[in-house]
This record gives structure tokens, C-alpha cells and sequence, in this order.
DNA sequence: CGCACCAAACCGACTGGACGGTACGTTGGA
DNA sequence: TCCAACGTACCGTCCAGTCGGTTTGGTGCG
């Protein structure tokens, strides 16, 4: 259907221009304009201009999850299971880079409750990877003298990072930089060989 | 004397503003208000709503790179520099976690000639670390099959990510948390074991 | 098939308020 | 008397959101 269509090229427009030039500094005529619809064919799909940024959250923390349940629901030994997960955060985190650089920079201007929202779905998230982690320390091939939590900020420190500095023309490829952060990491949280 | 006072209350209070609501969505009343000042004092001391916030930017890379020039010059073993510089910087920016949360956030928000400053700037201090890293590398203490800019990037994710999780009041002191993170990063990186 | 009807989709000029910056006046010390 | 250090009232601009109106596409009816 066509009505679907102008939202899309809304929301696409909004990331686009959100992740360039920030949410305070992009206004809602621009937006518009970049998505070829008029003002008020995007408030009738959207309610205000935070509606456009909380979708992309919504639909950033969607997928990670989905992809988190995904793997830890194929099971197999428990680093093996780390290691599938911080490829897979790597690599989605380069497929949508300007989403990774709009989450961060942005967060802050989500309006409350849906900043609370978000902020809880990402708390999840990280349970559920501080939860894997604890099963690596139980069955003793993680080490145990640094606290979970510095682990987890850790790894997705470099997550976090990537949309500063990976750039999908630079000399390295997506697959390259997640199993190169990976391994960087787990060596680090590896118990120290006997 | 009472004039450098007005300016800095003004920078403190704009400071804080800017870290908790972000820049954007700061008011030039908002942070006059705050500092006690009336916005009349406050363009007398500064030209521009961007100046304040370039003076963040302006403190925190003189102190960066002030700290980084006095640990190199103390020279040393390659890995006992690296680390000293790790936890320096850490501890630096645990110090000055609000500093951070601007830094990272708001960048994007300063004007072209100042962004293209502080980007500068940036690259310097770390292309002074990366060559901290060559050092390691030549000496065969650090691992040579990851691209160097890769393991800059490890490593500043840590200290970006800082004032995403770091609480002065939550269970970890500065210094375990620093000494930490650098030991994290630098299992990473040695070369492995023979 | 054609016509009446309606709701959803869409248009775009307008508003009300906020905000960065300025112009100009005032004060107090040297 | 002069100048730096302020104070205050105001201006021009911009922008999120609105609202009355128009178009369009589907549906039931004769």
C-alpha cells in the first residue's frame, strides 16, 4: 500500500537526517521536505517529532533482541555462544550505523516516559548478555576477579563506538572488525591459562 | 577577582546543563539563570551560546593532551607507558565524567571552524597513542595481526563509554575501575603467549 | 454500471511562543 | 572623565504543531 510508504520515506528521511545533523538542529519541515510529503501528511501518521525518533528506537532495540534470543536459543558451549553473540552485535551494529549514531547522541532528547522505555529494554538487553557471561564464569572459562557489570560496559563500549570511527569504505570489512573486536575481548575475559 | 567568577559560574553552570539536558535543548536564560548571572554579564565574557560550550571542548583536549605529553616524556618500558597512559586517561575522565557526556554528545553542535578544531586536536592525541602502540608493536610486546587504528578504537571506546555507566557512587572506585579496564584492554593486545 | 456517500489521506497557511543575540542605559572604580 | 563591567528591555527569526479545507479510494445501492 501506498499510505505505508509515506511513512517509510518520513521515517528514512528523519534517520537520515537525525544521525547527520542531530535531532535539535533538524526541523520538521526538513524532514518533510526530504521525504518528498508535506507537513501534514507526516502528522497524520506521527504524532509529534519525538514519534520519529522513538521508532527508530523501537525499532533498533526490536532487532537486537530478536537477534539475542535468537542465538541463545541455539545453545551450544557457552563461549562459543558469546562469541556468536558479539559477532552478530558487531555486525548489525555496521548494518545500521546511523541508528547506532542517533541512539546514543539522541537519547537524551526522548521525552520521558519513552525514554524510560528505552532505557528499560536496553537494561534487559544487557542482563541477558551479563547472564551469559555468568554462565562462561560457572563453568570457569571467564574470569571471576573483574565485576560482571565493567565486563558488559566493556563490550559494548566498542558497540558503542563503532559509529565514531568504522566507516564501510575504510580498509576493513564488517566481518573483519566483529571477529577482531570479539577476540579482543574475549582474551581479555578469559581466564588466564593455566 | 570577581570578573573571572561570573565566568566561571557561567561555564560551571553550563557545563551541568549541558550534561544533564544536552546542548540543544539548553537555554542561554536557563544557564545565566542558574550561574546567578544576567545574560547581559554573561555576552560580555562570551560571544556566543557556542563559545561555552567550545570552552569544554577547548579545557578538556589541553588537559588530554598535557597529561598524555607528561607520561611519555617520563619514557619507560613501551608497556608500562601504555599502561600508565590507560589509566591516566580513565582516571582522568572519571574526574571530569560531566566534561565526557558533552564531549561525546554534543560535538556535533559546535560550528564548523571549532569542529574542525577540536576534530584535529583529537586526531593528534590519538595518533600520539597509536604510535605509543607502534612502539609496543616494534618491540614485539603487542600483537601486530589487528590493524592499529582498530586497537585506538578499543581502547577509547572504554573512556567514551565512561559516562554511559561510571557512577562516583556505584560499587567500583576510580582507580579499580581504571587499572581494570587498562589490564582488559592490554590482555587484549599483547601478543600471544609463546 | 454509475452514482451517492463517507472516511481516511493529505495539504499548507498560520499561530503562539521560545530563544539567541543586541542596543542601550547604568554604575563604580581609577 | 573614562572605561570596563554589568543590567534590561527588546527584536527578528525560527519552528513544532494545528486546523479548516480538499482530494481520493473504497463501498453499498438502485
Amino acid at each position: 500500500m501506498k499510505s505505508t510508504n509515506v511513512a517509510d520515506r518520513v521515517t528514512a528521511a528523519a534517520l537520515d537526517l537525525f544521525a547527520t545533523q542531530g535531532y535539535a538542529t533538524t526541523s520538521v519541515q526538513q524532514i518533510v521536505e526530504a521525504a518528498g510529503v508535506t507537513k501534514g501528511a507526516m502528522y497524520h501518521y506521527f504524532q509529534s517529532k519525538d514519534d520519529l525518533l522513538f521508532a527508530i528506537y523501537d525499532r533498533m532495540l526490536a532487532l537486537q533482541k530478536a537477534h539475542l534470543d535468537q542465538i541463545v536459543a541455539a545453545g551450544g558451549p557457552v563461549e562459543d555462544v558469546v562469541r556468536a553473540v558479539c559477532v552478530d552485535v558487531v555486525e548489525t551494529s555496521i548494518d545500521f550505523l546511523p541508528e547506532g549514531t542517533v541512539f546514543f547522541r539522541s537519547m537524551h532528547m526522548l521525552t520521558e516516559p519513552r525514554l524510560k522505555e528505552v532505557t528499560q529494554r536496553r537494561r534487559e538487553y544487557h542482563d541477558e548478555f551479563a547472564a551469559l557471561l555468568r554462565q562462561g564464569q560457572d563453568a570457569g572459562v571467564f574470569r571471576t576477579d573483574v565485576p560482571r557489570p565493567l565486563l558488559v560496559a566493556h563490550f559494548f563500549s566498542d558497540v558503542h563506538y563503532l559509529s565514531h570511527w568504522y566507516s564501510p569504505t575504510g580498509p576493513e570489512t564488517k566481518t573483519e572488525v566483529a571477529q577482531q573486536l570479539t577476540e579482543l575481548f574475549l582474551r581479555g575475559i578469559r581466564t588466564p591459562a593455566s
